[in-house]
RNA sequence: AGGGGUGUAGCGCAGUCCGGUUAGCGCACUUGGUUUGGGACCAAGGGGUCGUAGGUUCGAAUCCUAUCACCCCUACCA
């Protein structure tokens, strides 16, 4: 049978669409630029996000929930804020429909239009901080520290299942502090925590860095942010952190009593991530052949193929192999189709990125034998049925190891050191990648070498050495490297 | 937002230019049989307001008008 996905190297985007097709993780909808998130896809986003809840609750965080709505009149109490969104919000106007007079179907009712419109939210920072003012007073109330589980909407032009979709899903903190120190390292703290989750549990290796005044949070003081690359060369800004300084207080009025009974305003974070993660880690990791997907994260991580067949002694033994299995914590299922033969079943599960297959069949239980294989390597080997459940976890965390190893080995080899502009277009055209380069720290500069590369700063690294050189584009004194890609 | 394109079975398409039996093909689906260690085969079967509305005509998937939707290429955004 021909091959149903387009390879990377003939069309990477047709690419992308054919595995979030073809492994079932999403479907378009009836809703332009909305997608279906299936059962597949939603399984990965669960296990994401059932671990970075509890990362989030290990660093003293608690979940709560805010409307979806916002009054407009709330949007544009922070002016950099309003500004960074208004282009794309969904307006709530009316709030009733009636039968089509003048025909069929129903029509919105002109009667009931809303005294003020409400916006869908796409960040809450303004209806959470219009709530933190009447739950802060004093120093005593503060940190306060919540996270909310939400859907937020952006109306998007163009879009792309999980990279970029009109509604998403996401995890958004909103912090509140007594001094400006604590609330920067807050923004550090989760900065940290999206950093080790994208590289122990997604194994996608992120540049940890800040963005530059341009490309920061409408309304932030700084912004730290993750930025992983893809395969093709492009970056993705995984995970944002923002440090709001007393901007989001001073607009919604949010003031609170120091201990020498003083007043002053409050300091604030927000931080989210999305299901875009999800499809970084599909763009991550991801070949030819379909999906593949890091053990920590796959909602199935290791599937029993009985072959022929699933019947009599195959069935009891690959139900006992279930049992031990599980007993080392691994998730685990029998393929107990009857229609389907082994080799469709092969490449069923290969295009669905599960980790590790095992195959059973007449010739292993004469042998105590199963074959192993994995998806990583796509390497099949005989193991013994002995102890099967120690050596299987070994494997998942072998192969967990080498997904981080392989992303590192081919960022590190798409990471190139530029000293001049002829050399960065012609690196960015043939190689893509990061580029390191020196920058001057002005946005004219910025947006100069946007213009002329299309290449935006991702992030100034954390990590920046400290080293004189030459702006690329103004030629004016630089003080240190910044990364720089085309981005998603 | 500018340019191009497509709507016919769950999916992918042919048929439309040049109107004329009962609208067809591949995949998928159902049933039966033979198969089964890398995407099986044979046979029989089910499934359609031809995007929607109006018009022309003895007759419309096909021609005309309107309308809706979606896709692709160029500029902004997690």
């Amino acid at each position: 049978m021909a091959k149903e996905i387009t390879p990377r190297s003939e069309n990477y985007s047709q690419w992308y669409l054919d595995i979030v097709k073809k492994a079932d993780l999403a479907d378009n909808s009836a809703v332009r630029g909305c997608m279906v998130i299936k059962p597949s896809g939603y399984a990965i986003w669960e296990n994401m996000k059932a671990q970075l809840d509890k990362m989030f609750k290990d660093t003293g965080h608690v979940n709560a929930y805010f409307p979806l709505f916002i009054p407009k009149s709330f949007l544009s109490k922070e002016a950099d804020h309003v500004e960074g969104f208004a282009k794309e919000c969904a307006v709530v106007t009316h709030h009733r429909l009636m039968n089509n007079p003048n025909g069929p179907g129903v029509v919105v009712d002109p009667e009931a239009k809303l005294e003020e419109e409400l916006i869908v939210r796409p960040t809450s920072e303004t209806i959470i901080w219009n709530t933190y003012r009447d739950w802060i007073q004093s120093y005593r109330d503060l940190p306060l520290l919540i996270n909310q589980w939400a859907n937020v909407v952006r109306w998007e032009l163009r879009t792309r299942p999980f990279l970029r979709t009109a509604e998403f899903l996401w995890q958004e903190g909103h912090t509140a502090h007594a001094s400006k120190k604590e609330a920067e390292e807050e923004a550090a703290i989760i900065h940290e925590v999206y950093a080790r989750f994208a590289e122990d549990y997604m194994a996608m290796p992120v540049v940890k860095g800040r963005k530059t005044a341009n490309e920061r949070f409408a309304g932030a003081e700084e912004t730290y942010t993750i930025e992983a690359l893809m395969q093709d060369g492009k970056a993705l800004q995984a995970g944002t952190s923002h440090f709001l300084g007393q901007n989001f207080a001073k607009a919604f009025d949010v003031k609170y009593l120091t201990e020498a009974n003083k007043e002053d305003f409050v300091w604030a974070t927000s931080w989210g991530v999305s299901t875009r993660l999800v499809g970084g880690m599909i763009m991550t990791h991801s070949d030819d052949e379909g999906l593949v997907l890091p053990p920590r994260l796959a909602p199935i991580q290791v599937v029993i193929v009985p072959i022929p067949k699933p019947n009599g002694e195959l069935l009891e033994v690959a139900d006992k192999i279930v049992a031990e299995l599980q007993s080392h914590g691994i998730r685990v299922k029998v393929d107990k189709d009857k229609k389907k033969r082994p080799g469709f079943k092969f490449a069923e599960y290969e295009m669905r990125g599960v980790p590790v297959r095992l195959g059973l069949g007449k010739r292993d239980l004469e042998n105590n034998t199963i074959e192993v294989a994995r998806r990583d390597t796509k390497t099949k080997e005989q193991l013994p049925l002995e102890n099967l459940g120690a050596q299987i976890e070994k494997l998942l965390e072998d192969i967990q190891n080498n997904l981080l190893q392989r992303a590192k080995d081919f960022r590190s080899e798409r990471t190139t050191v530029v000293d001049d502009l002829d050399t960065f277009k012609e690196i960015l055209e043939n190689k893509g990648g990061f580029i390191s380069a020196h920058w001057d720290g002005t946005t004219e500069s910025e947006l100069k070498m946007k213009e002329l590369t299309t290449a935006t700063i991702r992030c100034i690294p954390n990590d920046q050495e400290a080293e004189s050189g030459k702006d690329l584009v103004t030629g004016k004194e630089s003080k240190g490297r910044v990364l720089f890609a085309k981005a998603y």
